[in-house]
DNA sequence: TGACAAAATATAACAGTGTTATATCGTGTA
DNA sequence: TACACGATATAACACTGTTATATTTTGTCA
């Protein structure tokens, strides 16, 4: 990639990681990346361009977070250790996690390339929870089984996120959220069988 | 109330529900409810006042719609049509849903009141989900289970919301996630017997 | 009623935002 | 060396939330 389309990266990702998206301004990724504020414009489009490369990479740490060996002797613990590094991605990092699932009031609005890497993502989420449904399930049980899964652990981290939080200690959401998903996977097991 | 804190109110609720938060300026509330911009920080702390009474507008809204007659003989019944209001409140008021459980990358942060009616909601939603448990059950508990359910329905919500909702045709939403809240409730009334 | 104080409203400005038009500079080619 | 073209910089535009300064309206008391 172009070094200074690189600079620029790091610069918004540094910031982004510090002060979250309202420190993210054109003039403070071009102050921090030594150009001038028209740099941000020529190397991407602008702010769309820069939240679009955020967004592609939060996507990217959560497939990373998921490419966990798929275990089909034992597809409850595959699930369950994919579950436990999507919590930790989300966690290390918020502020993308809230980027990619957040609310975007500024306006953003995900371009194709970046809708096709949370698409990229969806797929793949899909295919480690079909592992816990026998061989000859359906397409459409597989991605209702997927989005079960998927919905709890994620309704329950972007709880977490959220003002009324604090009635729950910061450390006793991951042991809540797996067991959770651990009592979701066994009832979907036994309905599957 | 005072007719022009009303009325601003009022010309508030219209532009949100009409454009999102992006409409929502001071300027915009202003001319709307036809006076100037100052009026908006003598009868409104600025625009943080006018977010915190969306936000207490939305867990209203949230609360009204799970307000409904607990049966003690049925509970999962009674679960269930909470679950169904809060979805369609969720769909109805997607603008409110979005400010109260989005992101607010405006460096929004409800105020103490705000928090209060958060909370309060918080509590009549695990009262209701409470119900499910046998008598004898702690607060721990209720408050785990309550969670579950909530997190397992709100992050159905987040995920219908999001950009690669359309892999699902929108009219299925409703079904599946009550299904899936279904099966929750067996397992979770199975646990506790 | 008339005079003054106080509250409500309006105007204009400030610092910030994303974006873009204009100007300058530097480098490569003929 | 002269020209052209691409990269960088400056400055401006229209917008944002907020606030200081006028102006108007309102209410109270003599």
């Amino acid at each position: 990639m172009n070094k200074t389309k690189e600079k620029i990266l790091t610069a918004a990702s540094q910031l982004f990681l510090n002060g979250g998206l309202s420190a993210l301004s054109v003039r403070a990724i071009a102050r921090e990346a030594n150009l001038s504020t028209i740099g941000i414009y020529s190397y991407f489009e602008g702010k769309q361009g820069i939240l679009d490369a955020l967004y592609i990479e939060g996507f990217e740490k959560v497939l990373a977070a998921i490419q966990v060996s798929i275990d089909l002797k034992n597809p409850r613990l595959g699930v369950l250790a994919a579950a436990k590094g999507y919590i930790k991605t989300a966690q290390l990092y918020r502020g993308h996690y809230r980027l990619i699932f957040g609310e975007s009031d500024s306006g953003y609005k995900p371009s194709k390339l970046a809708q096709e890497a949370a698409k990229k993502a969806f797929i793949h989420i899909t295919q480690v929870i079909a592992t816990l449904l026998p061989e000859d399930a359906n397409y459409e049980s597989r991605r209702e089984a997927a989005l079960q899964i998927w919905a709890l652990i994620h309704g329950f981290i972007n709880l977490q996120h959220h003002a009324i939080a604090d009635v729950i200690e910061p450390g006793a959401w991951e042991k809540m959220i797996l067991d959770a998903v651990g009592l979701q996977i066994d009832a979907l097991q036994s309905k599957y069988e």
